[in-house]
DNA sequence: ATTAGCACTCGTTGGAGGAGAGTGCTAACA
DNA sequence: TGTTAGCACTCTCCTCCAACGAGTGCTAAT
């Protein structure tokens, strides 16, 4: 069967008012409302071909069609018409940017609450991360008589701290020699470059306890690993309730499970190659849990080089043009921010 | 009227009951289950007689009855047996403090996740707090050519970064050379110090830019100051599903709107004077938005100095005797390991 | 003072019936 | 041959109502 002109204007009909309403919708909703020039009844022929064809569904007979993830897929890729941003979404963005926090995490948390309350989804970033990434300071810090504060500093500007135990006899010199040491070591170097063996050569020259230094490289390799839960920043999680179909607890409760697994979240949404807004509808996810949401995603980058990603999570039936371009301008914007932050300074 | 042994007995066996079933508790109920000697006409009238009193409440004429924010009050403080933590229980929280993580957010990310999995309640926990915290170092490390970032640790083992920029004509050297001293000035200082007049006159007598050095001392002073929110650990939203009286949508949706005013939690919830842990019930609370939720605090410290709090947000028909005692050891057994933590390190 | 008994109240449950929305099919039409 | 009007049919949703049951308060007896 073809998809013909008609066909494709009558499917995008039907899934602009669905993605409005979210009721499943008629034959004569769509003759009426969009003036299609024909009558319900041919309408109705052509819905029975699309959801032959595989692009809506029938939720029971005698209701209206809605859309399936494939038409969904046909919508985004070549029906729906890009919703510009308009001047006071644009303004609200520029704004968050315009002011110079000089809080990195704060303009993280801040851009995963505006992107929510702009899509009225549920946003989630992952914050800038470290692979490929520099190292450019290291230092001890002796907080007490038997502990000090080991601090990771990157060229994207995070910290990574832990907290080490220092052994009996070891005064603050000592501690500021072995960050001056490390220093020397690793500084403009990649981060991957502590796991490796250099280390053990060095080691052998020190005058100082094997075990202390030991301790040393362990919080540096544990404070790169583990922290990736840490990273994740959720904005507007209560915007799925303005959703009448999560209006069911029990799919709340899914949802809200599924953002404390942070860790879950981070591994998904953590996709350094393709920039641009990617889009992932419903069953296109390979994860069952997700199967039943759509996600849309762009990268943010700092001088050419990708940091982290924005996501927004909602309904299949999901506002897209709206939020893609959200996304868009948001990535966009974001990463100008950062790139004249690290710049400039 | 008096309220005498019996009434106690009725009130606590109400009250065991309904915080269990979520039900209004009938005379017959009490009177077969919990079984008193006496027959449900006699309870019934003594539970006429608590509902006068204020410590009970009914519904609707033919329901039985449930307690009042007042009962739940009188049943805290004088009549629940305070429930051991089982060996389990215990030895969940002794194993997560065993194994020496040197990340201390990650131990105030796994307190909050294992506050919420024991008591199946939501747990807020509030990071160690800066104030009254002494400055252990500054540091400036250059990222780029024009940027820097600014490094503030204590001896709490908090770290607060800020990007700052650099005018150009600075170099390395000058930055490290600034560093130091404001380490001299700093170091084993409190915080409050830094918005302090000495200032001034070392911006006379340096010989750089005075706009650069005001940058500087601004972004210690906001980096101090601004981020209360991120001190905010949620463990356990999707528990409050778990209770029936939150499947009404418009509570679950006022809940976790409530959750994601991080800032509105941080006021709510540090509070430094009294040690120990604190019930607060339903109308007890000041804030209107928490007077159907009951919350238990207990506080955090290290070395005898209180750092931070536990909390667990709940309905009023909240198991207390077990999220007490849940506190209680918790609070105490991170007390413990943190204070071996910075002073054994 | 306690209790058995009873009338009464009120929320809950379940089924019947009707309204409404929408479909698929058929037959007529251009 | 494509389009349309008309109609029977299906299915959900709402409402109404009756029956049920849990629980109460009161009264009278113990």
């Amino acid at each position: 069967m073809e998809l013909n002109k008609r066909k494709l204007r009558i499917l995008q009909a039907i899934i602009d008012d669905y993605i409005v309403s979210g009721e499943p919708v008629g034959s004569r909703t769509i003759a009426k409302k969009y003036d299609m020039g024909i009558s319900s009844a041919t309408i109705r022929n052509e819905m029975a071909d699309l959801e032959e064809m595989g692009y809506l569904e029938q939720p029971h007979t005698s209701a209206g069609r809605i859309p399936s993830d494939k038409g969904y897929r046909l919508y985004v890729d070549r029906l729906m018409k890009i919703k510009k941003l308009n001047v006071a979404e644009a303004k609200y963005i520029k704004d968050l940017y315009a002011k110079k926090t000089n809080q990195l995490e704060q303009v993280i948390i801040q851009t995963s609450k505006l992107l929510s309350s702009l899509t009225k989804y549920t946003a989630v970033v992952i914050g800038p991360k470290m692979d490929r990434v520099l190292i450019k300071h290291i230092q001890i810090v002796p907080i007490d008589k038997r502990c000090a504060l080991l601090i990771l500093i990157t060229n994207t500007g995070i910290t990574k701290d832990a907290v080490i135990s220092v052994p009996e006899g070891i005064d603050e010199d000592y501690l500021y020699r072995i960050s001056n040491m490390l220093n020397h070591l690793f500084r403009d170097k990649s981060i991957e470059n502590i796991k490796l063996e250099p280390l053990l050569n060095i080691q052998r020259d020190m005058t100082l306890n094997r075990e202390f230094f030991n301790s040393i490289i362990d919080a540096l390799t544990t404070s790169i690993d583990v922290e990736e839960a840490s990273e994740v920043y959720l904005g507007g999680a209560a915007n799925i309730f303005n959703y009448p179909e999560y209006h069911d607890i029990i799919k709340a409760k899914e949802f809200f499970d599924l953002l404390e697994q942070k860790e879950f979240l981070y591994k998904l949404l953590v996709r350094s190659e393709d920039s641009g807004v990617s889009v992932t509808i419903g069953q296109e996810n390979q994860y069952k849990e997700l199967q039943e949401y759509s996600i849309v995603t762009a990268t943010y980058s700092a001088g050419g080089r990708t940091l982290g990603t924005l996501s927004i999570i909602g309904p299949t039936r999901m506002e897209y043009s709206k939020a893609i371009s959200v996304m868009d301008f948001m990535g966009k914007t974001l990463s100008e921010y950062l790139t004249q932050l690290f710049t400039e300074g």
